[in-house]
DNA sequence: ATGGCCATAGTGTATGGA
């Protein structure tokens, strides 16, 4: 089973993007983040007619997320419900016997502000869901693929000096995420040899990706049984080489 | 020079993203 998540920035620009990735990289289960459609206006018909079942859980201009899959979609959540929240972050489904939270979790803006905080409750209170949710389903196997907004280690960050401290850096997101992992996830990226300054995400301005001024903050966690199916994880820089990419490329991971 | 870009809403220019 190829699995893989994909932060989008919006599908209504990037749809003709979403089609033509996946026909080179037919994964089974596609988790994509920031659609920015509310679920009138999201494109079903094109995408079924690409060969995957859908799910979606959208809202206007911002956040919005869906889980593409070619086998049955089953047993649909939408939010964590731990959390009460108008924002439109989080949607989840059992595919292939595997359970998939598809998450985008806050941008933090800046440290110290109200969207840092929510951002840092919001993560405990997926911490707090996920242990539920690990007991359920840990022993068949539980997926987390998102947008995390949060780069895990200096390796992880283009300029390390430039970035310390800074939101999307912090150690508050950095513990919070080290928080999902003690549960039993494992980093799906890290279980294998990867290339030295590999980045999910560059910024648009400055030639930030020519120039690879990128952070890796797309991430795929897998509970203790998937990580033992995992033979191979890696970022597709492809599509961010396409004319009008999204600023995020997408993570892959493969389950035997 | 401490910004630069991009998407959205909407038709000016602000907000949010990361």
């Amino acid at each position: 089973m190829k699995i893989a998540t994909w932060n989008v920035n919006s599908l209504k620009v990037r749809l003709p993007h979403l089609l033509q990735w996946l026909e080179s990289n037919p994964v089974d289960v596609l988790c994509l983040q920031e659609t920015k459609l509310t679920d009138n206006k999201f494109p079903s018909a094109e995408i079924n007619a690409a060969g995957y079942q859908v799910v979606f859980s959208g809202q206007k201009t911002y956040n919005g997320v869906a889980i593409l899959a070619r086998l049955p979609i089953t047993d649909v959540v939408k939010n964590n419900p731990r959390f009460e929240d108008e924002q439109q972050r989080i949607i989840a489904a059992t595919i292939g016997g595997v359970r998939f939270i598809c998450a985008y979790v806050p941008n933090g803006q800046a440290v110290g502000t109200d969207k840092y905080a929510y951002k840092l409750a919001w993560l405990a209170a997926l911490r707090e869901w996920l242990g539920e949710e690990l007991v359920r389903h840990g022993e068949q196997g539980l997926a987390i693929l998102g947008d995390y907004n949060i780069a895990p280690q200096d390796r992880d960050v283009h300029d390390p000096a430039l970035w310390a401290g800074q939101v999307l850096c912090s150690d508050l997101e950095r513990a919070a995420l080290t928080g999902l992992i003690e549960l039993g996830m494992v980093d799906a990226f890290r279980l294998f040899e990867q290339p030295e300054k590999s980045f999910s995400w560059w910024d648009y301005r400055q030639l930030g990706y020519q120039k690879n001024k990128g952070l890796r903050i797309d991430h795929i966690l897998l509970s203790g049984a998937l990580a033992k199916r995992c033979s191979a994880c890696a970022i597709d820089r492809v599509p961010r080489k396409w004319e009008q990419p999204s600023d995020h490329a997408p993570v892959l991971a493969t389950l035997d």
